[in-house]
DNA sequence: GATGAATGAGTATTCATTCAT
DNA sequence: TATGAATGAATACTCATTCAT
């Protein structure tokens, strides 16, 4: 029964990073269930036992890798939104900001999108951590319009239909091969129903 | 390596459907890692053997479960669109619609949908499946609108965003607790997008 | 979680057997805690999975193995004493049980006495069954006496004392290489303390 | 292969009476398979590199801490016996120490008895120990009784296992509860026995 | 077709011991 | 001397799949 230390040294710092990215890597490249921690403490290069030095188990290293996966994606998006102004140019803040999504998508491409999104439906503590993620976003949305005096009925309702447009609208453009032609299809799809949804 | 039998007999085409019925169970209450071939087989009240000898292996049987559920789930949609009279009362057959498909997926509440859609987005053969059936929805909804003579620019970008809309939609008052009050909130909301895709 | 099962067929209850007996074999040569479950397996010629369709784990396998080796020890000195005619010939009688108590060990030569002895200290369960084995020896023996119609004062604490005397003959006799001549003295040492217990 | 050290420093040697006195507790009271070494360092106070500056392995701490069990237990009993007039006063010498012995095994109760006799039984090493010191023991008794002009014909056989009885006597009225009254009416058996080895 | 006993490769986790600092 | 992070061999137990009956 050892229990956890949290690396204070730098080089186990350094270390804990080494095997939360060689987890990230190999869980996206061959899935949770088909990784098995010698794999990723030989990727880490570092040996098995250690890794239970900085990790419950092996589902910990899972979590700890959504933890900074998410950070580096939703990161981003709550910096964007502090930089919209949407009340001179609402459909140019919307667009920027999808694309910043769609961008911050993109670069979490070391954790396979499939791979994060169905662990989180099928364990119940990645799905609540993906969740309060994502509540924080749609909570920064509502503020960030309100600051900037825009508002509608429902607006709750309202915006995490947004959400999860924009949501749905990252993962295809990453999950399928699109054209640039049609991505921009649906993006001004996109800016006309938000557009609705304030100003109709 | 036994070969795969179809069943022809009576007797052999129901085993084989308990078999199915027990692994929706199983895998629905504890998911599919979680589950074993043997605990499968003594639910459906057969032996561990016989198993083998109407499915290739254990996935098979998720991926024959998941044809079922998907049956289950997407008739009843797909039908529902046959009796949408779009013309007449475009608000009203989308809200119709709309309840459908919550209730095709209330149903279908003998596989947790988070245990579905988790598999389909880890297995690619489950995610495969599931997208070829969500697209005969999303086409088969384009042509609905279209024999009734409603069109738009880009609708197959438009039909396609509604029909995420809508998924969210009731996988979202499935796995959450929402209020009949918010539900018919969302679901307004909706129909505003709706008829703005086709009537702005 | 599998249950283990009782076997029925005459070919199972035989590789049930043969477990215990190369446990017994293996605990006996190189003691519980470096016997490997595989090892048990492969000297018992079955695979190391079905082990475990007969046995809850590797402790049961040395509960189940003691239990055989306790019936084998204890079987024959209870027998002994529905035979002694302490009536007749108290002496001679009690020579006759120690000796069959003396073989009843050396034949249980296949499992070390230290490694019994060893792990029923160590072990709760496994002490539990031997006491409950002594108890019954010690029991039967104020009866056998009761029923000759020999008795005496505390003869519960006498007879345990006795029983003690015995059995660290035994065991001393088997740990240590004694001469016949010395196991000849202290054999009449003992029914001496015997005699003077009931007829002083 | 770091060599072992005799430590010299009085903070050195407090260190390793620490270890040894750490051991003791921890083994008594999980057993000797069931603790760490890393965790008999914690107790100790020390880091788990410096156990091994002191300490060949693991199984040279239970050794060292059998040691100085035995050094507790047995250092009374053998004083014990230079006080002890046999001559005058048999009976109430006997019984003295036996109740000495008693008390001993009383003291020491920072090492479980069963864990003590289980690694004893189990390990050659640790038995070797343990079997000197009961020798010791052995011959003390009988040079005492020698002093004070008390023999008899087998002197050795009669005192080794007058020798067991009162080690068993001290065990089990340590490992079983019993009555003041049953103890003593034990004593009493244990006295008469006693007596009539040499004055009968 | 049907059974369920048998197989054995596969794996997370532990822990005595070492060693860089 | 002292630290405690690091090592990596070792092992109980599981389970998809097979196969003798």
């Amino acid at each position: 029964m050892t229990e956890i230390r949290q690396p204070i040294k730098r080089t186990s710092i350094e270390k804990k990073q080494k095997i939360i990215n060689a987890g990230l890597q190999v869980f996206s490249e061959k899935g949770y269930y088909n990784t098995t921690t010698a794999e990723i403490a030989q990727i880490a290069g570092v040996s098995t036992g250690i890794v239970y030095n900085y990790f419950k188990d092996k589902k910990d290293i899972l979590l700890q890798a959504l933890q900074v996966c998410f950070e580096n994606t939703f990161k981003p998006i709550l910096n964007a939104l502090n930089q919209c102004d949407f009340r001179c140019d609402f459909e140019g803040s919307i667009r920027k900001f999808v694309l910043i999504c769609l961008q911050a998508h993109n670069t979490e491409n070391k954790f396979a999108h499939r791979e994060i999104m169905g662990m989180c439906m099928l364990d119940q503590d990645a799905g609540a951590l993906l969740n309060q993620k994502e509540n924080n976003v749609i909570n920064a949305i509502i503020k960030a319009l309100s600051d900037n005096g825009i508002t509608a009925p429902n607006i709750t309702a309202k915006i995490k239909i947004l959400y999860h447009i924009i949501r749905d609208f990252c993962h295809t453009a990453i999950f399928e091969n699109h054209s640039e032609n049609y991505i921009n299809t649906v993006l001004n799809e996109i800016l006309e129903i938000a557009k609705n949804m304030f100003f109709s």
